[in-house]
DNA sequence: GTGAAAGCGCTAACAT
DNA sequence: ATGTTAGCGCTTTCAC
């Protein structure tokens, strides 16, 4: 029913191989302009379109790699795997989708199920409590790399922004700001290292600047508006009055904390300054704009899949870590004068 | 390098066919139980993984699907995606990633890249302004199932919501408040079939309702939130105080909206009510939290696979069609007594 | 410059 | 109940 290689060349008087060559481009000036012209028109003519499995059965590759996200329902994602896109059709190669799911425990099957459709690689996106399956992958030998995260148990080569001094930056800012009280919410839970990074920097952010951290005002949050929310609320039973401002580890937690506020009659940033990290799409849209600290999130996705190649290739690559951006709105008030970092800067580890 | 299904055979002492009569399941009981353990057994011992381009090149099939989405950057298709990825693996179909771009009239591009990897058919998601390519592989006999929109011009069934009833729903809803002078912002450009309905709804509505409808307050938007911010602004210079009610075809126009209603000192809900469509995952969680139509989302996706695969198995299938559900939440307002609606609710035409 | 032969890993059809 | 033969559509030697 589809036109096949040999379609092709019984129609022009010649050989498969010779198709084959011209459709491929193999020894250049092997094939006479004339026969390649003939091959060339009757391809068109007869609208062949090679087979890739055929072709990949023969090469041994499936030119396929995979990406397993988690948290699909956030709006992170989109930009990255256009990144990804951009990235993998670039260098012909195709990208096959894979849904981890946290909550149900699925994280596994995702990634399997790639394995099992011969991807050549896999990207691993996004928060990660328990990267058991994914080891178990690198240790068959399947290339595999991090994004947005950076698993210390997982031996593979990370691509991720630089939580630590996002977080560092964004604690900084407020320090800056004239606050002594700053709290965190963060999701610190202890396998997950990105929410840990933003911790630390955080952290040192006080330190340095001789404010001794003060673990009452760190509550844990969990990436989500809920979280932000409920991370709000329990602060405000805490330590009522006492925090002047909050870095929230995400901004959907910025968010949840931000609507709490409002709800107990708490202004942004009037009584209490507000900061998130990620820059989501929707946070410079919100009724007091989120001051927040930025990703550069489509080319973090195509960096990925540039050392994806490395390693299908067999090349080592390294770590690459992105500098984050702090991006001033209002939810911090008084405008600052220029904490604008350079955006793509990256550095490798 | 690695395991093929002779190595397989050779180790367990039988032949090809018989491991991959087990592995298959093939002729049940056509294979002796001592030598299906054997086999089994082996299997697992020597970690064999079926070649996926051996076994698609012998069946003449790839067992993948394409997505081709547009407007990676909205938060919309993350749901979306998790009910495609879910129902295909379901039926052991792997989904391919393509992006189009229509900013950059590469609407094209993705399309044929699926069909050069050889997808079997292709969910054609999102907002569609030319079809030409889509047309033309549906003409080449690739299936095609259109997901969220409904080109007219394209002969290939689709699965949407009832925009023109989620967009009656909610004027109606206005109408019951007590509104008369309901504006619209809505991407009605002549091409866009799925804005197009939904401006009918709007229409309808306010017909029924003995009202006529005003063309100066129906502003063209663009699915975007500086598109409803714009459009606001174009309101309140044409028709300042006359208009009480708004409703946007999309909940980002909706915020953008809402953004400049707020710069230009109008409040939401008390001077003018709003209302949205699509229910985004932020559109709970913002200071006023928007009254919108939802979606089904997760359920499209599914269904839009479950349709793709009745023609690609040769069978025609009928356009579904999704209940829209009016989410009241506080931008209009006073709470209405019940306009809940069910959700998952379908009707096919 | 071009073609013939072989084989990638698998399954379907036909033996035995 | 198991094996043999053939071939999916392509690319890669190697020969002419």
């Amino acid at each position: 029913m589809r036109v096949t290689l040999s379609d092709v060349a019984r129609e022009a008087g010649v050989s498969v191989v010779t198709v084959s060559r011209v459709i491929n481009d193999t020894y250049p000036e092997k094939v006479s302009e004339k026969t390649r012209q003939k091959v060339l028109e009757t391809v068109a003519r007869m609208n062949y379109k090679p087979n890739v499995m055929a072709r990949g059965l023969q090469k041994g590759r499936t030119f396929l790699i995979g990406v397993a996200i988690v948290r699909v329902a956030d709006s992170f994602f989109g930009e990255i795997l256009q990144g990804i896109h951009d990235a993998a059709a670039a260098a012909d190669l195709g990208v096959l989708l894979g849904t981890r799911r946290l909550d149900i425990g699925k994280d596994e099957s995702a990634l399997r199920e790639l394995q099992s459709r011969g991807v050549e690689g896999i990207i691993y996106y996004g928060t990660t409590q328990d990267p058991q399956t994914a080891k178990y992958l690198v240790a068959e030998g399947l290339p595999l790399v991090q994004l947005c995260n950076s698993h210390t148990k997982l031996d593979a080569p990370y691509v991720v922004v630089d939580h630590f001094r996002g977080a560092y930056q964004a604690t900084e800012y407020l320090l800056t700001l004239g606050h002594k009280r700053i709290a965190h919410i963060g999701a610190y839970q202890e396998r997950d290292p990105q929410g840990l990074m933003r911790l630390a920097g955080y952290r040192a952010a006080l330190q340095d600047h001789g404010i001794e951290v003060d673990e009452s005002l760190v509550v844990p949050g969990g990436w989500t508006w809920e979280s932000g929310y409920r991370a709000m609320h329990q602060l405000y039973r805490q330590c009522q009055g006492k925090v002047t401002a909050i870095f929230a580890s995400s901004d959907f937690e910025a968010v949840g904390a931000m609507r709490a506020c409002q709800e107990m009659g708490i202004k942004v940033p009037d009584d209490i300054a507000l900061i998130g990290f990620d820059d989501l799409p929707f946070s410079a849209w919100l009724d007091i704009p989120l001051t927040t600290v930025a990703q550069p999130k489509e080319a973090m996705g195509q960096a990925a899949v540039k050392s994806l190649i490395d390693l299908i290739e067999g090349r080592s690559t390294p770590n690459v870590m992105f500098e984050p951006e702090l991006i001033v709105r209002r939810s911090c008030g008084g405008k600052s004068p220029s904490q604008k970092s350079e955006v793509g800067n990256l550095l490798s580890t």
